[in-house]
DNA sequence: CGCCGCATTGACGTTCGTCAAGTCTAGTGG
DNA sequence: CCACTAGACTTGACGAACGTCAATGCGGCG
């Protein structure tokens, strides 16, 4: 049942690479359970005790943070490889709202023994530094996207990373399904359902994308990549 | 002239709290030279290679991001015991400018130093994941607001923030001096300038806070505090 | 088979961006 | 010391993009 992360089909993606047998055997001790996600059910909600981090296994999130006010915002999509909690460290406690978008399995690791080996296995240690900015700069680019792009280019954008990201894990360059409500992509990207739905359909008026509910086939990436730099005329 | 960290002033900011004697004069190790930045020159470049983290000592800088097609963003206004850098970790380049917006000094931290006295003071360890977390955290906070605010809610937030991060700092708790133009503002917040300007009018009209090109007074902290949180009619 | 949540589409309104004119201020050089 | 200039800021008029509200369509699940 339980598959050692040295043997995951998934290391690459959460694992640092290089490492010799007696550090494997380390990095294998990070993981001390698995937990099962149900699809709605929340995987940690803002203002929890932050104790571990979680590699996503199979499965699919969306984090978002909430104010007093009531408005949230979806600040991600994580999908497996990713590793989700990063957000707990400052503060000891959660400060977004983790939700399965479909039944998921998570490695839990605990913080402090991610500290703990992470003093011994410099690669791991860099690792984790590499991950944290690694979102750093992820978010950068989505504050550049809510800052800067009109919605066209903001849904265009949001397309094309989730495509390389799921072809990253081997699956079509071309066709996706989407595993979140018109709604969630708004609320991340900074617009309003109806516009998201508009903007669809004219993706495929325009014959760049095909959609039927929530499967995505990209006719045009090239099409896509013109629309995010702004080389249409509108 | 060099001022040890265990003395710096600002080392509530920067440094990790309750190290013992030995642990301090590792951590002293941390900086190996000072740096100037004159206004309106960088710190870095994107593309750059990374090889240090920034404290910064006196000043003020803006980071930004730019797309191929000419567009950028200004990720973030940080000023005096903030760090800089982080974004450079994950690809070894930083991807993103830092740019001075006053006269500056930082000190310099090598990050294979910084990794390297990790693993013996757990203390820094510690405090490093949760700088990371913290501007994880804080770009969370951007999101909400460049995603679901309108331009008052904007920049009353803004304001509140700065005049926040100031007053720990000792400064005044009602009065600030932005050392960024409407420009930089707008790009941080997502609006245009005029918009920036505009806004700034109307909640002087307000009586809410007074406004002299650059120099800011805040009459009504709590009607700011209103206007983030959207009590206001409109 | 029918219901419910999600998605689509249309009509209309609001907010903010665009363009343009004009003002203020700090810094420079006579 | 003052006039001049360049850059920053303010303000107004107008329009485009997107939000709002409402009606309708579709599909999956019990």
């Amino acid at each position: 049942m339980k598959v050692a992360c040295s043997n995951c089909n998934l290391r690459e993606l959460c694992m640092p690479m290089g490492l010799n047998e007696q550090e494997l055997i380390r990095v294998d001790e990070l993981v001390t359970t698995r937990r099962q996600v149900k699809r709605g059910t929340s995987l940690f909600h803002n203002g929890e005790k932050f104790t571990s981090l979680f590699a996503i296994r199979t499965g699919f999130f969306k984090t978002s943070v909430t104010t007093e006010d009531g408005r949230d915002q979806v600040t991600g999509f994580q999908m497996a490889g990713e590793i989700i909690g990063l957000d707990g460290i400052v503060n000891d406690q959660h400060t977004c709202d983790a939700i399965a978008l479909e039944d998921a399995e998570v490695c839990v690791m605990p913080f402090d023994r991610i500290e703990e080996i992470s003093r011994e296995v410099n690669a791991l240690q860099h690792h984790v530094h590499k991950v944290m900015s690694r979102e750093i700069v992820r978010e950068h680019g989505v504050m550049l996207l809510l800052g800067s792009m009109r919605a066209e280019e903001r849904l265009a954008a949001f397309l094309l990373n989730l495509v390389q990201r799921l072809q990253a894990r081997g699956f079509s360059r071309s066709e996706l399904i989407l595993r979140m409500t018109r709604e969630e992509i708004g609320s991340y990207l900074g617009m309003k359902l109806e516009t998201v739905s508009r903007t669809f359909s004219k993706f495929s008026d325009d014959r760049v994308i095909d959609v039927k509910q929530r499967h995505i086939c990209i006719l045009d990436a090239d099409a896509l990549k013109r629309i995010v730099n702004s080389q249409i005329c509108h």
